[in-house]
DNA sequence: AACACAGCGGCAACCGGTTCCCGTCCGGAG
DNA sequence: CTCCGGACGGGAACCGGTTGCCGCTGTGTT
């Protein structure tokens, strides 16, 4: 027996009362440092406290209506490199204000997603921060306005984060980053370097983070008078498996381009290895981009060019504007700007 | 107003009881759906619930013993992409044993990790999984324990995944992978190729998890008959730039070697480009090989010859057995296996 | 018609904390 | 010596749930 105590299991604040002589009241105040208690009191107080290695019920304190609340976040894969990075601003930041993190992935399951929002609000989560893009659907502004109004009648806030808005008047902060500003510089660059058949790896058509990637493609070959082949638009998803068939299919059926623009670097990952094993080099044959700036992008070879985004960030101010909202404040929509950052994966025409 | 009711904000189990015209214990009998309650006062109950959009307080629920207890689990850094993959076995097979996961990243100060668990032992939560290497320290030990103890006389249980073990008596589940066998199965990989000079690209010495792949590197040449150059093993940490840094480094000084085993995939990735950006050829000039097998691994060029870590089976495997431990059953202690998975990154010396 | 019993629902105690309110004891001032 | 007020600590109500126990009612037996 090396422990130093009788060793209770679970103590309550009544026993420390009782081994200190005392009422639970006074053991509470002793705890919460701010009411006037004799320093004899005190120092009789902290030994039963150490003495049981006593540390007060958190979910106690809760109902009695103190403690920090809890903060939630939804994403639908933490392995995805975006997803993760978004994850660890809002974690980060969780634990800078003191706040508990709880988590939940989906796997692209909506009714996971449903039920956790119902149970957040049972837990009486201060917020509940949905991650990542999704369909923008009639079902999806419907249900998620649903989640949103639950959430705001018991108290909590939902917070979109790189996520579709809903339009006006429901109760939610927006936290979005420019997609179509941020493919539309890129495209753009490529541009530039002379290229004229570009290929565009998209992701599913009624995600709203490939439309906005897709819609920038879109503005930046018009903007310079330019009408891009439909026939160079692909739709997958935002997976490196999609990313490799798309570009392993297109090379198949023989489709002309100088370079290709995947929508995320995850494609782009993939896209990379498809030509890679048809041979062709890059950015010899073929010049290469991707959107993300994973770190891994570097580590690509060649090293990829790019759009960065600032995942972390967007986690961050996340929770610090559903948390430090006051409650006249209207609801807040933020948008955050993107920049390309230019490597080795594009190269001149011809 | 498009609120159907009153609008309560948070309403309590009294509200729907008055509302209902019954007290509130028969609203908690309906709610829990055992006790015999007749239909008409079923269905009144029910109405109110709906009408209030009633959900009961998990927090007070859990006071009064009844719900599901939470889970929490820490990492060094969520961006990891194998401790994502741990996290990721957690979350899942959490959320389909139906518990909620606390998360905490302690970007390696150890002082998160202690309050971390402090708040954990306040929460109550059912067990605490410490994901992810660590340095095998005396302080370690004591520290580790001490947080083993604190959980286990509160009613949880730490775990310990992919963590050096605490030696016996210490209330710990433990759940490992074979870090030396990967190991040295790659090793012999590379040696059967023919190559004799293998520069290892370590971690910290004082890493259970460098210690273990070290240990594997050393062995396959012994059990060759093999003494290989100390000079050749260099240490670092699991991060792309300490890959990129060593290489760098190792090149500069004329270092002789035909093939580079590097601790991680992250690290390897940084070598790889380190090599490419000495003109070198992989695996034409210098064979490469990793550890981890993440996902990227298949599109660096070429393609990485690893060791595959089942992390999300381990993840999975770390809750169920904290979750599903019977009081007389001893601690647990897992090891799971390793194999290499051969790519493009390794050919024949010469 | 009296009785037993099952079905149903309310009261109150409890979970583990916090805090309002009040009584006691002390010292210092008049 | 009395009176006053501040410092201190205890009792009890409360937070929002659950549940043991008991009493009421209605129906089926004998």
């Amino acid at each position: 027996m090396t422990r130093k105590s009788e060793d209770a299991g679970r103590s309550t604040i009544r026993d420390v009362a009782a081994r200190a002589g005392v009422s639970a009241s006074t053991v509470s105040r002793v705890l919460g440092g701010v009411y006037p208690v004799s320093s004899a009191t005190r120092t009789r107080v902290m030994r039963a406290v150490r003495d049981l290695d006593y540390v007060a019920d958190a979910r106690a304190k809760a109902v009695a209506g103190v403690g920090t609340p809890t903060l939630a976040f939804v994403l639908e894969d933490i392995t995805g490199p975006s997803f993760a990075h978004m994850a660890y601003g809002v974690e980060r930041e969780a634990r800078r204000l003191g706040h508990l993190c709880l988590v939940c992935t989906t796997e692209g399951d909506v009714q996971h997603e449903v039920e956790f929002v119902e149970m957040m609000r049972a837990q009486r989560a201060a917020a509940v921060i949905l991650v990542g893009g999704s369909a923008d659907t009639p079902e999806y502004r419907e249900r998620t306005r649903r989640m949103a109004d639950s959430l705001a009648s018991a108290g909590s806030r939902l917070v979109l984060c790189g996520r579709p808005p809903l339009g006006p008047g429901a109760p939610v902060t927006v936290i979005e980053y420019d997609n179509e500003g941020g493919a539309y510089a890129l495209v753009a660059h490529v541009l530039t370097q002379g290229h004229r058949r570009v290929l565009f790896l998209g992701g599913a058509s009624d995600h709203t983070t490939a439309q906005g990637r897709e819609r920038g493609y879109l503005a930046a070959h018009r903007a310079r008078g330019l009408d891009p082949d439909p026939a160079l638009l692909l739709h997958g998803d935002f997976t490196r498996d999609s990313g490799h068939r798309l570009m392993h299919e297109a090379l198949r059926q023989g489709l002309e381009f100088t370079a290709v623009v995947a929508a995320t670097d995850m494609v782009a990952a993939g896209a990379l290895t498809a030509l890679h094993e048809a041979g062709l080099t890059v950015p010899g044959d073929v010049s290469l981009a991707g959107y993300d700036d994973i770190p891994f992008a570097r580590d690509l070879h060649p090293a990829l060019t790019t759009v960065h985004v600032p995942y972390e960030e967007l986690g961050r101010l996340a929770v610090r504007t559903a948390l430090g909202r006051t409650p006249e404040s209207p609801d807040e929509h933020l948008l955050l700007g993107t920049h390309v950052v230019v490597r080795d994966s594009v190269a001149p025409a011809e």
